[in-house]
DNA sequence: CGCCCCTTTGAACACGCTCAATAACGGTGG
DNA sequence: CCACCGTTATTGAGCGTGTTCAAAGGGGCG
């Protein structure tokens, strides 16, 4: 079966080849979602499993009142469930938080595996068991930490998920969930969000940019939030593995064929309103000053750029360097 | 195998006899556990599958700092997990809210009974499903509801456990953690959740005795708190059944053979100081005054005053009623 | 009888919320 | 290239829920 499929869930459970096949075969069908629509619909009979493929998705329940809380959210390579049960009635709602693509696995097909396949069996377990894990984590947050403890928390837990299929770079990820979604997912006001974001910032613990997340200190942001990155279950966690170092080198970078890429063009005007004089200075080091088509500015080639803002001298450029394209070989013009 | 250990399993997962008895035959040994102490440690590797027979527990979690969330209440008759996962580091601990009794159960036993019996994996991944599904909701009490909504969402659901294995008498049951217990589930402080027990009191929804509570009016307490039966996945919620009339008349009494007989034991002190006058006037109706050892007080024949009690013409004495003994024909002193 | 745990109550305080206004940004159409 | 629109982020002020600290009372249990 093609390749897109294989890749997220080899990162998720460590199969082999042969059972990434016979994993595969239960796909049914693929859909595409649009932002905002829903996966599955509290109250409905479940009649089938997602692995999403490419894009974000979140957990979530509502009140008759319309209060509404995301109970966690789907990255890819994720399962909506991951027990194969037909037809009970989903307690809770999964909707898309970006555009996303996501497989359907039909319960009767996964079960027969399971039979055959004890490997998937038990891999199916252990995502159940991390899901359930960070649920409970998710408790302990709403319950005990405060606002900054729990906001921290969140990033925390993103920065590992995604550290593990992939797509941190430079201790930078995407983030496409807008503030109120995480004050529906904290517990918390949307502008109590922004205020404790404000506070992170202030601290030096992260940067923030247009959808762009950039750990500065994962130690210190770790410690501030209580953080242990033990119960996801990662095996790079149980060997003492730390943050990036666990994960970086060594791992192909992600593929982003999904609605990222979107938010990777990068615009003038937000690159330009992140910079400082001092910035403009070093950039007309770098590369050659001139005028763009967004006004005066400046022309830099992307290799370079990308290779002073990953550098890390500079950290708030460094929270830049994910909004360039792929193509380094092209020019920026800034 | 044992009743006693039949019996809970029964209640909740509708086995077959055969198929209760494969359960019961991977039961390893059975273990008696004092209030306070810990069943199972978060960090230590998960070898065995534990059900309570009898008692209360309770799954926590701590951070470093001390503070302390409990995650959810296992009753007499739930499991500590619910797949035969051998060997992965527990994420949380679970600790023994009352004295209790458990049975342990190997990993291997079930996973191979669960091959030969396909109903008991399905019961399994049901219970897995409830636990999963109850944790949700807990993220959204914890998340959106108010302290108040918060209690009564906590109340309601412990009712609904409790009822479906017998342990609800009248709208009464025994509530064995303390307000600090509670506190530590709902987020809230333990003052906190003193004063929001005080307003549903006010309220006239709930009654509290001596670990005893007394629900007055349950559709209107699952309104405030925005209460649906649905998510518990009881088959009584989901055919329409509600409140003590699908749980009541046909079911066998609970089987209190652990230490919430301890607190059954009625007290002197403790029931004169719940009447009021013209509770006296009615008991001396029913039974004939004199002075027990206690001082001055009232002879009544427990069964008549059981009687009355459950009769529910005065809400507040129906509350004592889980307070006198078992054994109904002897003389119960006020 | 005395100790200790649990509950209850009061007062001051803080975290987080609501309301409201403004700014920033991306997308769209001219 | 620009103006406009809807969404998202930011900031301020006032307020309310829930916290902390402290003290007193009730009840069980040794």
């Amino acid at each position: 079966m093609p390749m897109t499929v294989s890749a997220p869930i080899a990162r998720l459970v460590d199969l082999e080849d042969s059972d990434q096949d016979a994993f595969c075969s239960t796909i049914r069908s693929r859909r595409r979602i649009s932002a905002r629509d829903d996966v599955f619909k509290e109250g409905f009979a479940s009649r089938y499993i997602s692995l999403i493929l490419s894009g974000w998705a979140y957990r979530y329940k509502q009140l008759e009142d319309g209060r509404q809380q995301i109970l966690g959210f789907l990255l890819p390579g994720d399962l909506t469930e991951a027990s194969p049960v037909n037809g009970y009635l989903l307690d809770h709602s999964v909707g898309a938080l970006t555009d996303l693509i996501c497989a359907d696995i039909s319960h009767e097909a996964l079960a027969t595996v399971c039979l055959s396949r004890p490997a998937i069996q038990k891999a199916l377990a252990g995502e159940a068991l991390a899901m359930s894990s960070i649920q409970r984590e998710w408790l302990m947050s709403l319950g005990q930490r405060t606002g900054t403890e729990r906001l921290g928390h969140l990033l925390c837990e993103l920065y590992w998920r995604l550290g593990r299929i992939g797509s941190v770079q430079a201790e930078t990820f995407t983030l496409p969930a807008t503030q109120g979604d995480l004050a529906a997912a904290l517990g918390l006001s949307t502008v109590h969000v922004c205020r404790k974001f404000a506070e992170l910032r202030e601290l030096g613990l992260v940067q923030t940019s247009w959808k762009k997340v950039h750990i500065c200190d994962v130690a210190q942001l770790q410690a501030l939030s209580c953080f242990r990155p033990d119960y996801l279950y990662f095996s790079e966690a149980l060997t003492g593995g730390h943050g990036w170092a666990a994960h970086g080198p060594g791992r192909p970078p992600a593929h982003e064929d999904d609605i990222f890429s979107r938010s990777n063009v990068p615009r003038c005007r937000r690159l330009r309103s992140e910079l400082e004089a001092a910035d403009f200075s070093l950039l007309r080091e770098l590369g050659r000053s001139g005028t763009s088509h967004c006004g005066a500015g400046y022309s830099v080639p992307g290799a370079i750029l990308k290779a002073y803002c990953q550098s890390a001298l500079n950290c708030r450029m460094a929270a830049l360097s994910g909004c360039f394209g792929r193509n380094e070989a092209s020019t920026i013009k800034i």
